[in-house]
DNA sequence: TTGTATGCGTTATCAT
DNA sequence: ATGATAACGCATACAA
């Protein structure tokens, strides 16, 4: 069973036309149409079919995606592939591209503007048929003009992005927060709760603070500066902001951090310096991944859905895609739910 | 600054061409051949050059790949994307695939022959210039038919595979399993020493159990059959394992675990049923993945060089797909190191 | 130095 | 129901 020729060739259809003594074009027909469209006698497509197992014949898809602007490939932009957040985003994905008979290209773009424009440029270069995208610091500007040269569905996860022709994933992360450090006040008794946050560059950093302030305001707390902090999403950034705190006198009862690998590193540091969470002081993180359940004391976090998300993101990409759905942007809902557990 | 033609359609060189005032062919060569080898005027080279620019002329990756046979991208299929330890690898490769501006296609098997397939076949019908594998089922016959159909470089992970044509990159995982359970008995003064495996289907189960085995025969100590498990590589594996440990009544004093992920959901159990490690059970893993240093206790574990790893995998990958280097089958050994922390 | 012609492997529009 | 023929966008052999 040859599966190339002996040229070392790739098998065409022409090879396979030949063998069944047909014409390339009925070779084609047979293979994609199957007699739904076009008729085809069943002699012929016997011959034809026979032809293509006794060859190992396989379509090539560079030449199909030539002739036809369609590539079966979607692109997807994870913003960190070490977040453990976007695994089970990305898996879905995956598995619902492969339902589609989809293959997907993955990239992660770091937190890199830099990687988030080269990946749009490598999309450009090479089209695909839809593109999801978990953008940090790419702006509308930078997608309005993405989507100008390539006229490709886009999806997004995150409610900055507000581009008319983008479907967008988002949680209600604002008011989860507000929920949470409410939670804090009113059910745990803080009073002196901090924050642990990113710049406002990060998308999701405006709008925690801004939960965090307003709940702080509706329970009547003031918000002491020298319990703000800043990291970056990482767990060395939250290792940062410990040995910063364990610089301080005064101290908070509580802090929310906005996403658990930060929390999780100011733990350990915290714990390495001798101090014990949440007796000395509680923490609260953001995002529930695997490492929340791992850490001792385990992480009270507020759980996104990310298999969820990825069904939603593949989902609505598809549905552009086969064109189920156009129109202007839809906004897909994913609920956040709060999981006390020990560390607050 | 149009990116693209009134009527929605992709600018080609055709169009670049007729703005310029040359043959499209031209544009080719000024785009390819950057007067390298086939020479042309300055003149055109700046009319065309303007062109390019004025119309956002990007180049069509999926003609240039049908008429070179060539795509510019290589694939890569890991075992498991939650698996932190192929983080670092399939980073590195992506960082070095861009070096050379090749585009990466990422897929995860999730340890499953059927995915695996899957990613022979897709990779058969959207031909790339290179294929990076860590195989888990795939046998050296698949990855020969493999090779046979697409003429394709490979390089794979994992010394179980022995194609000729195929450079792997390995640890010596069964040595380092061998010395670190050398140094639980000499140095720990363990004696009752258990083994938590994986199903010889696994290519590291069988090489780490001889390791083991040949440790334990080393230090003239008996292998007891009741403290012989077997997982699935996954943390739930280990918290099963965990479990199937509580229900005996007698204990080894120290459990080998062939991976950092098992040992962390045994730990995770036992503690949970009261239980302390070390001191009740010295529990050591395999990987150094980042959970290792955020588990309670710390994991003693055995390092890999996940940057290495991918390092080599990436450069003997370019150095075939490059011409620098044919001929058959190269090992490239990366180093495995063991790290002694609290959990044994 | 540049233009003409051809073909990569496929799908689609014609005929017949 | 099937066979010519053209075209997708690009690179290259050849001619000029």
């Amino acid at each position: 069973m040859p599966a190339q020729k002996p040229n070392g060739k790739q098998v065409t259809m022409r090879d396979v036309a030949r063998l069944a003594g047909v014409s390339q074009p009925t070779v084609s027909r047979v293979l994609n149409n199957s007699a739904t469209t076009i008729p085809v006698s069943e002699e012929t497509r016997q011959k034809v079919l026979a032809a293509v197992k006794a060859l190992g014949y396989r379509p090539n898809m560079t030449a199909r995606s030539l002739r036809t602007q369609r590539t079966q490939m979607i692109a997807v932009m994870i913003a960190d592939i070490s977040n453990a957040f976007y695994h089970p985003i990305a898996r879905t994905i995956q598995d619902i591209a492969r339902q589609h008979d989809y293959d997907v290209i993955i990239a992660s773009s770091d937190h890199q503007y830099d990687n988030e424009r080269h990946f749009c440029e490598a999309v450009i270069r090479r089209p695909v048929d839809g593109v999801i995208l978990v953008p940090t610091y790419l702006t509308d500007e930078d997608i309005d003009r993405f989507i100008a040269v390539t006229q490709t569905p886009v999806v997004a996860l995150g409610q900055h992005i507000t581009h008319p022709d983008v479907d967008v994933v988002w949680a209600n992360d604002e008011k989860a927060t507000f929920d949470a450090v409410g939670w804090l006040t009113a059910d745990r008794g803080h009073m002196r709760i901090g924050f642990v946050g990113v710049p406002d560059e990060f998308p999701p950093g405006p709008r925690r603070w801004w939960g965090f302030k307003q709940a702080m305001e509706l329970a009547g707390l003031p918000i002491n500066p020298a319990f703000v902090f800043q990291g970056d999403f990482t767990l060395d950034g939250g290792r940062q902001v410990a040995r910063s705190l364990l610089s301080k006198a005064d101290w908070p009862s509580a802090l929310f951090v906005v996403n658990d690998l930060m929390a999780i590193g100011l733990i350990l540091e915290l714990q390495d310096a001798g101090y014990n969470v949440p007796d000395d002081i509680a923490i609260m993180g953001f995002d529930n991944i695997p490492e929340a359940s791992i850490i001792r004391p385990h992480l009270t976090t507020i759980a996104q859905t990310p298999v969820d998300i990825g069904r939603k993101l593949a989902t609505a990409l598809f549905d552009r895609i086969e064109g189920r759905v156009s129109g202007s942007r839809r906004m897909l809902e994913c609920p956040c739910t709060m999981i006390p557990r020990q560390s607050a």
